[in-house]
DNA sequence: CATCTGACCTAGT
DNA sequence: AACTAGGCCAGAT
């Protein structure tokens, strides 16, 4: 098993992870795997992440400001945003409502 | 093969 | 607070 794959599995992990209605960043799923620095590479993976099962909530992956820097590259039926208002959490202006309050650390609620 | 790019973040100035 | 530079590393060109 490569580096890459080992990576892959737990981005995979923890996104699916992510509780309902809540979201997280590329960098602190980046950080809570041993990867700090390399949130690029976590958007990177979870946009390879729309074809497998079980589906990963990639729509809960917003970056540090709670923007949905990556709504555009969501399937067009299945778009970002309505994801999220569909889960309860408000949408204004591409970024998260409330984004404090959403906000989900792997490393501090994810107790294995 | 060399460079550039990107669903980003941190650290330094 | 604004800005720059550097790091991550797999694809695309």
């Amino acid at each position: 098993m490569s580096k890459a794959d080992v990576f892959q599995r737990d981005v995979f992990a923890l996104t699916r992870a992510i509780p309902y209605g809540r979201v997280t960043s590329y960098g602190a799923i980046a950080r809570s795997i041993g990867a700090a620095g390399a949130a690029r590479r976590v958007g990177w993976v979870l946009n390879t992440s729309f074809n497998i099962v079980p589906p990963v909530p990639a729509h809960r992956v917003v970056n540090r400001q709670g923007l949905l820097t990556g709504r555009m590259h969501f399937p067009e039926d299945h778009p970002m945003e309505a994801q999220l208002t569909a889960e309860g959490v408000e949408i204004s202006d591409y970024g998260v409502v409330n984004f404090a309050e959403k906000f989900w650390d792997p490393q501090v609620e994810w107790l294995d």
